[in-house]
DNA sequence: TAGTGACTTAAGGGATGCCTTAAATCGCTT
DNA sequence: AAGCGATTTAAGGCATCCCTTAAGTCACTA
């Protein structure tokens, strides 16, 4: 699977036939043939074979025309971004778990890149055990998740937020008013983010102590969309104590407390001793613990600019 | 840039000395150099130089670590991907707009997936002007976004739902009260959603009309982010008219109707002639029309099962 | 039935990739 | 100053890649 060999595929999937793949790579067809058959063998589908309406694309060759697309795209960027990088642009990522992301990243963002300028800061949601392998494979410069800190010879944490999670209702449900019991919670529907679809975790703990059947969970693409759900569907949710507080001033939500209705965590920042890191992602490692990023995180207004490119993918499947 | 070249630096990045890699990877530490003067020469960056504390990675040499592990890990999800659809393994891609996603696209697919059963759904959030290059490209079999619906002789599109966006406020806000007009209104801050970074779309023509300043304008990962902040911080927010009912309902939000304050759009979806698609989209193509599907996406109640794995990623910069 | 257009296979040559051993360079330590 | 460990450079062998031309196959058409 060559570069060449993979720029050839996605030619004839965009003209549709092989020679005009060839005409437009400046090659003779039988080149593009020849890359053809050894992508063929060496993924052992036939990729399309011809039809009397043009060319047939088996499901193997859509997945891969698909995939080589991407896969050119992303070789194409990185050559650039070496570039950008050896004229000095500076690159901080930030690998969090999606309620951090959701809740406390704004904020904090916000904040830092005032100061350190000319920064570009990408953040990206990942499960919170794949912390070291991000951190070595260099993936991540900085990983932000709810951990025991972890200090070895090559990483450096640091604790620097503790927050609880709360169960929530709105005003007008049933539960709100009287005290419920584990049973009770349990035939709950609940209203979940992302944070629901992490085996371990803080959200996972909870749902697995109340041992709420899986067809009374249902996940939505943000936390903000569960919670937004349950103001005029019923149902209970999570969100972070310092996330309530707007809503329960305003009446909007009632905090659900029965024995066993928070499960609290530390947030913790984890990057590679300063000698192996960046001077931003140092710099951040400083910054995340002083009480003013503190306070940026809980208020969070993430008062956010007009450069910000999201980027939202989500999969479902049987 | 060849994935065996790829393969040798993310070894030394990994290892953090190039002999390690060369152990690791069971050749001699001589063809771990070789590939690294390649990589160097075709990227014209030192990468790394060694140190007194193991390799010191030059800024270039950091971002093609990063890279260099996803592209391997993108080419072998590649060569699985392949196998899974050999075997059968169905998958059906969709590029929409931000708002789609958020507000209609669970609706739909839950009930979409019920009925053909097995199928692995991707979606992902494009600009809606990539449409034409993300299918004839076969990166999407279907793309939904809100446009004219092209007929060409490669693609079929059908308008399948008109929406209005409106400008809503918190119950207690002043403009709720009071009919404002356009100079009121872009004095106010604006709490968006991800669409509003797209440079063209129904929210930015909003946004354009009013000349709202930039500083004026919040961006968060997600509309229902934005709608939730609204409740308790002020301002104004842009929403579908479908998901308004339940807001205005329980009074949590009103809604402003001066002039100029609504812009409605028709959600289209495309895709490649019958012939030259894949058979699960064109039948979502005839789903997507019937009044079941419509009312799926109107109510939307998303419910959604534990299959599910979202990807957040967001890209902020100066 | 022969012709045409498109894809594939075969054969071959030039270039590149990938690895080895051997030698050179460099920084640090004893 | 010599030794040592690690990285780099050099040279050469072998395999693979990539392209060409030429010939073969197949479906459709005049």
């Amino acid at each position: 699977m060559t570069p060449t060999q993979l720029r050839a595929f996605a030619a004839i999937v965009r003209h549709g036939t092989a020679k005009a793949a060839a005409d437009e790579l400046g090659i003779s067809a039988a080149a593009i043939s020849s890359h053809t058959a050894a992508l063929r063998k060496e993924l052992n589908d036939p990729l399309y074979h011809p039809s009397s309406a043009g060319l047939a694309f088996t499901p193997g060759g859509l997945r891969l025309a698909a995939r080589a697309q991407e896969l050119l795209g992303l070789q194409e960027q990185t050559r650039q971004e070496v570039l950008a990088a050896s004229r000095g642009q500076r690159v901080l990522r930030l690998a969090t778990t999606s309620l951090f992301a959701e809740y406390a990243a704004a904020g904090l963002l916000e904040l830092f890149k005032k100061r350190a300028n000319d920064i570009e800061v990408e953040m990206s949601v990942h499960p919170s055990h794949r912390a070291a392998e991000l951190l070595s494979s260099r993936q991540a410069d900085i990983v932000i998740s709810p951990m025991s800190p972890i200090s070895t010879h090559s990483f450096r944490s640091s604790q620097f937020l503790r927050y609880e999670l709360v169960i929530v209702a709105s005003a007008n449900h049933p539960l709100a008013k009287s005290r419920g019991d584990a049973a009770t919670l349990r035939s709950q529907t609940w209203f979940l983010g992302p944070s629901a679809a992490e085996e371990r975790g803080a959200t996972a703990r909870l749902l697995k102590r109340f041992a709420v059947p899986e067809e009374n969970q249902r996940i939505f693409q943000s936390h903000a969309a569960a919670i937004s759900e349950i103001q005029t569907n019923g149902g209970i949710a999570i969100l972070p104590d310092f996330r309530t507080a707007s809503y329960l001033a305003n009446g909007s939500l009632k905090r659900i407390s029965a024995r066993g209705t928070t499960e609290s965590g530390v947030w913790t920042a984890t990057s590679l001793v300063s000698s192996q890191t960046t001077a931003v992602a140092a710099e951040l490692m400083r910054f995340i613990t002083t009480p003013r990023a503190t306070r940026a995180m809980l208020s969070g207004s993430g008062a956010n600019i007009r450069h910000f490119r999201p980027s939202v993918h989500v999969t479902l499947w049987n």
